[in-house]
DNA sequence: AGCACGCCGACT
DNA sequence: GTCGGCGTGCTC
């Protein structure tokens, strides 16, 4: 007899049941499975011969009659759990939530059977197929494990109401009830009854009598979420003569005409590191469909069936059904493309792991496209747009923004344009410092300065990592000096200062979670918007003249070695905010000469990202490596230290030169109370490190988390 | 992951 | 004496 391996959407590798009752192995179908008590639905992604070391339970039943992923889809799910080091169940959970769905679930007893938990009504009303929920879990659970109990399941399509006219008006109703059924026979349906309400501009109690009298009739239809329509915009494709291994360069529209030319070719899987970037592209690409987490997940499994279609995705259409014609990724600089949840992983990373020869689409190249892509064809390469700008060196003494920044300010908005002032920092400040004592206030969970908003309640300090807020102090707790101040300018300090410098000017503000936009500033009057990179997704500027950047360094932090290559495609992105519009830049940086502020000022797209490249190469950092950060963690200081420690011998006991990095404390030593250490195990041949950690012998007490592309790790490596 | 179990310290 | 925090083990 076959038992199917099980994967279900949780931090567990796949479990075996044997195949439901009268059923064989279906690889890739949907499954669902009885867990602890409950049901959950999973994926089929092998088979094995019993006898089991222990029994088997039964799967209950299908979700689908074909594979809900192809074999080369769970073949590159394996692949992929491999690669990132993470159980099975959790690579589903994170690029395949959608396969979980409401289920109608309906159980009887086997005919005859009488089991004695049972009281009669409830056996009585067992004998026909009744809902699953009527019973309690452990009670049906039970019933299962006796062997008494028939279940079927099947996905269950949300339903919503329909109102049909029965009967024409007649003297049974008052006038009011026969406008509203008139208006029904025009319409010919109505989804609710406070719908048709509206409609005929009467009140809900009138509805329900036409229904309650017989005129009315209510059923129930399937509710199937539809894609909205998208507003499509001319494009003419660009057929690039041969399949390309980048497309670089150029303005956003010819990077998506020459797509579409591609398109015309075949289907493509594209992969976009943000949602938004989706729903920018989409109305140039309207034959293509749009497959991400906004989308409700019932479309999203509608969507899935689709075949021959191109597909702009996020990171949950990695395993969309091909074939594909080519595997686009979509701004490989992107530290969207980091994954946020149990995995970690870099996209593109994993694009190139899975052997899926990803063509690269990006305003500027990156060193992984550069390195990637090589040998695999002629890049198709647009002309930079032309660049216009300054850099500005930035003294420490001096004020928030340079003369020069505020000069050229008024110059604009004395022409009628408008300003983009980009900040480095959410808040007022990124800590507060006493210049007497240099005290700087600190998160009591995290080892972190807090962030100062002076707005919120006379001045709160908060902690971005975890969330703790306190007041913040109007004197230095330590030395009670007066002399506690701002260090850091963030968005609201920016803002603060503008609007003092250009009293008579709107200044609005824009990061993830506040949007502060006066209305002529959106009218497109002259006005300065304050913003993070949050403005790239969601530009509401027609009439951009100047980009400033007060603050060049804040998005340069050292520990993070992909920061300067993220800020040169920025720097692009942002020239290419408006279309038609070619702002003036300026750069203001205690480093005015940093290669990638020269590089994108002299409006040379490839240098900077090559000598990127050849500093990796002479570091040994990926994409020439392949590194592995292992965190360790534990409330106690010395007992995260030791379990680090431990992890350390074990490892060095196989490891060779070169291969292990640390322990060290992390870059942020403390977060939510648990104190980090950091081991890096890295190796050129990914083979190699799959052998460095199989079977590692877990840090306990301490907890052990693995981060398969580490971005943060540079104070390991001193 | 989420949940039960068992251990130890802190209090009504 | 019990409540509840946390570490540990397990899920077919």
């Amino acid at each position: 007899m076959k038992a199917i391996r099980v994967a279900l959407p949780l931090a567990l590798e796949p479990l075996s049941y044997l195949p439901p009752l009268g059923e064989g192995p279906r690889l890739g179908a949907r499954v669902v499975v009885p867990f602890r008590k409950e049901v959950r639905v999973g994926l089929v992604v092998g088979e094995e011969e019993t006898p089991h070391g222990h029994a088997l339970r039964h799967a209950i039943g299908y979700l689908d009659e074909g594979p809900f992923l192809d074999p080369l889809g769970v073949e590159r799910l394996l692949a992929a759990a491999r690669f990132l080091f993470a159980p099975l169940g959790q690579v589903v959970a994170d690029f395949l939530p959608f396969i979980e769905a409401p289920l109608c679930h309906r159980v009887r007893l086997v005919p005859g059977a009488r089991p004695e938990a049972l009281e009669a009504p409830l056996l009585e009303k067992l004998r026909d197929w009744t809902p699953a929920e009527a019973l309690a879990p452990e009670l049906l659970d039970a019933l299962r494990e006796g062997g008494v109990l028939e279940e079927r399941v099947a996905e269950a399509l949300p339903r919503r109401p329909r109102l049909l006219p029965v009967r024409p008006p007649d003297a049974g109703i008052g006038p009011k009830a026969a406008e509203a059924l008139r208006v029904l026979w025009q319409l010919g349906e109505a989804e609710s009854q406070a719908d048709l309400a509206r409609r005929a501009g009467t009140g809900s109690g009138v509805v329900r009598t036409l229904i309650e009298r017989g005129y009315v009739r209510v059923e129930e239809v399937p509710a199937v979420p539809e894609l909205p329509e998208p507003h499509p915009r001319r494009l003419a494709p660009l057929p690039p003569p041969e399949p390309p291994s980048r497309i670089q360069g150029g303005r956003f529209r010819e990077r998506l005409a020459a797509l579409k030319g591609l398109m015309q070719q075949g289907p493509l899987l594209v992969l976009f590191p943000e949602g938004s970037m989706i729903e920018r592209a989409w109305p140039y690409l309207p034959e293509a469909l749009p497959f991400y987490g906004k989308l409700p997940a019932l479309l999203r499994r509608r969507l899935w069936q689709t075949r021959g279609k191109s597909v702009l995705g996020s990171a949950q259409a990695l395993f969309f059904p091909g074939p594909f014609f080519r595997v686009v990724v979509a701004e490989a600089a992107s530290d969207a493309h980091k994954l946020a949840s149990g995995t970690r992983a870099f996209l593109p990373a994993l694009v190139e792991a899975l052997g899926m020869e990803p063509l690269y689409l990006e305003a500027a190249p990156s060193a992984h496209a550069l390195y990637f892509a090589e040998g695999r064809g002629r890049p198709l390469f647009f002309a930079p747009p032309r660049v216009r700008g300054q850099a500005v060196p930035k003294a420490k003494s001096r004020g928030l923004l340079a003369g020069r920044t505020r000069a050229l300010v008024q110059q604009a908005l004395e022409r009628g344009r408008q300003v983009l002032v980009l900040a480095a920092r959410k808040g007022y400040a990124s800590r507060l410092h006493c210049a007497s004592c240099g005290y700087q206030p600190e998160c009591p969970n995290c080892a972190l300065p807090l962030r100062y908003y002076k707005e919120k309640r006379g001045g709160e300090l908060v902690c971005h990592q975890c969330g703790h807020r306190q007041p913040a102090p109007p004197v230095c707790p330590r030395c009670q000096s007066e002399l506690i101040e701002a260090k850091g300018p963030g968005l609201d300090w920016l803002a603060e200062s503008l609007r003092r410098s250009f009293p008579e000017t709107p200044v609005g503000r824009l990061s993830g979670g506040l949007e502060d936009l006066p209305e002529p500033l959106r009218q497109g009057a002259p006005g300065i918007l304050v913003a993070t990179t949050r403005v790239l997704r969601k530009n509401p500027l027609k009439n951009l003249a100047l980009i400033a950047l007060p603050w060049v360094e804040g998005f340069l932090p050292e520990s993070d070695f992909h920061a300067p290559e993220r800020f040169f495609a920025m720097l692009w992105q942002l020239r290419d905010l408006v279309p038609g519009k070619n702002p003036y830049f300026v750069l203001e940086a205690y480093h005015p000469d940093h290669p990638a502020i020269e590089g994108f000022l002299k409006g040379d797209l490839l240098g900077f990202p090559e000598s990127e490249l050849a500093m990796r190469k002479a570091l040994s950092y990926p994409p020439f490596s392949r590194m592995v950060k292992l965190e360790v963690s534990h409330r106690e200081e010395s007992t995260a230290r030791e379990a680090a420690g431990r992890l350390f011998e074990a490892l060095a006991a196989r490891a060779q030169e070169g291969e292990l990095l640390g322990p060290a404390p992390a870059p942020i030593p403390r977060i939510k109370g648990r104190y980090l250490w950091h081991l890096i195990v890295k190796s050129e041949d990914p083979e190699r490190l799959f052998e460095l950690l199989k079977d590692l012998p877990p840090p306990r007490p301490a907890r052990l988390k693995l981060d398969p592309d580490p971005v943060g790790f540079t104070g390991l490596l001193d």
